[in-house]
DNA sequence: AACTTCGGTCCACATAATGGAACCTTAAAT
DNA sequence: ATTTAAGGTTCCATTATGTGGACCGAAGTT
């Protein structure tokens, strides 16, 4: 149920065999957003034509990628979703926050977000906006920037000093408006903030005009499992208003925490670690 | 943006290469529904002990696979997720027919579903419920059987001959109902029944009481790239009920179908500028 | 006809995967 | 405290896989 990385791999690598140059290919695909030829590959990837060729057979013939003999083009294929699905029910918090966030949402009318760290970036997992309730994967799968959202900045703040370190290193400190938080150290300065309060803002970093307040989601022994905020704009309210929130969302945080560890699948998980872990 | 195969291939393999072989183990651990132990992986798996460590290990470090320190348990990873979203809003017709199937199911207010092949089964890509419209991964993502759904026996009964003979031969023909058609002689029968048609039923072949109508999506060459059904249950209306349906469903399956050939990037160097021109 | 671009194939060679066996580590049994 | 068992991890000689420069052929272009 979490981002694994225990602190002492620390190989955030991203090659090494054949599977990791598979799927950088299959990023690769996906990072262009739209159906892509052959060549339009080529030009873009360190592999040669035969090696790129062939990892693209094979990812076909795998249905990680789709052909679309029509048009000559490449896509990621639909087996993805398939497996996402299993992903997305086993291995996020959206199943358990989904009830919470709904109350949360209802309660307050703004737009409240589930996220979870997917490596150095924000992977929104779940979604609601009190105006308009429908949303499907068009939001959950999202990716954003950890330094400069509500919720990558509470993540950050509560993480393994050591995976921290390796996330923050990882970002790209992009000034997206004139209160994004550009360096490293700016940054940290700010996580030391969030630990102070145990919550942290969204102040017009990412997107003028958009604030928010986010609350990290623990696991039982303490590890950060997820984020959850609420957002608004400045048109509608002020730090001050969100920050009255806090509460309510502490309660929703707790809440989703809470029943993450009473959290058991069909066939019996429990394991001796966690039995152990509860009595304690 | 489709299921590839072009018939051609008919290698519907699923080992050889490294990649396939890691796919396989991801397909197990999606298998389960729940995280699993390595232990519980290993009895599972034809692989050897320390070539499926490895395997769990390759996988592990591509983010593919998550692991729970706490429970020792292994769960697809949320990389998938992000992955995912990129192949849902390009590579399936649910970005396009998302505004069409939400008119129809406001329309006829019963429940509509828009699925794709995959491999040999059904994948539903969206989804609308006229009486509780909030549904997320948990429906998209799904699978289901080809030779028991209203969109599975249609979108077989247009396939190319040599893919639907190959699909066929995948189905399992396990009776779920007494109306199951257990056989694929049964199978190619209503197959030609459907196309006769040009759209099929679902007569309470895979849930007892549920039944629906179902109409292929096609691309403007014939292909089928989808197909998309109204599912409503015996209590409440009957088949000729939904038969007279079918107008409206046609209706909307052509719509999709014309949208997706505006829609698809006319030639591949073209396609930016398509696509500022939607955004502009 | 000569040239270019693009997708696809070949094959000697290098790398990465394999898996049996040995080895830790934790927990339960004696 | 000592033994046993089971789950999990590492080693390394062997072998299967993947690599990529060169080459092919079709479809356009000049």
């Amino acid at each position: 149920m979490a981002t694994a990385q225990t602190s002492e791999d620390a190989k955030g690598n991203g090659t090494g065999g054949t599977v990791g140059k598979a799927l950088e290919v299959m990023d690769l695909v996906a990072s262009f957003g739209r159906p892509v030829r052959f060549s339009e590959l080529h030009t873009q990837s360190a592999y040669p034509k035969a090696t790129l060729y062939r990892l693209v057979q094979t990812l076909l013939s795998q249905r990680m990628l789709a052909f679309d003999a029509d048009r000559q083009t490449y896509a990621p294929g639909i087996r993805l979703v398939r497996l996402a699905h299993a992903a997305w029910a086993m291995s996020s918090l959206a199943p358990i926050a989904r009830p919470h966030i709904d109350l949360l949402s209802a309660d307050v009318r703004e737009t409240v977000h589930v996220a979870q760290l997917d490596g150095a970036q924000v992977l929104y997992v779940e979604k609601r906006n009190a105006v308009d309730p429908i949303e499907m994967y068009s939001q959950a799968g999202k990716v954003g920037p950890a330094y400069c959202t509500g919720v990558g900045k509470v993540m950050l703040a509560y993480l393994d000093p050591n995976d921290a370190q390796s996330v923050i290193a990882q970002q790209s400190f992009h000034r997206f408006t004139d209160a994004t938080l550009c360096s490293a150290d700016a940054l940290e300065q700010e996580l030391i903030d969030i630990r102070q309060h145990g919550y942290g803002f969204d102040r017009e970093e990412h997107e003028p005009g958009i604030i928010c307040v986010a609350m990290p989601i623990k696991s039982a022994n303490g590890r950060v499992m997820g984020a959850l905020s609420v957002t608004s704009s400045t048109a509608r309210t002020n730090l001050a208003a969100l920050e009255a929130l806090v509460p309510r969302l502490r309660e929703t945080a707790n809440a989703i925490s809470e029943e993450l560890q009473n959290w058991r699948f069909p066939d019996g998980t429990r394991s001796n670690q966690q039995r152990k872990a509860k009595e304690g």
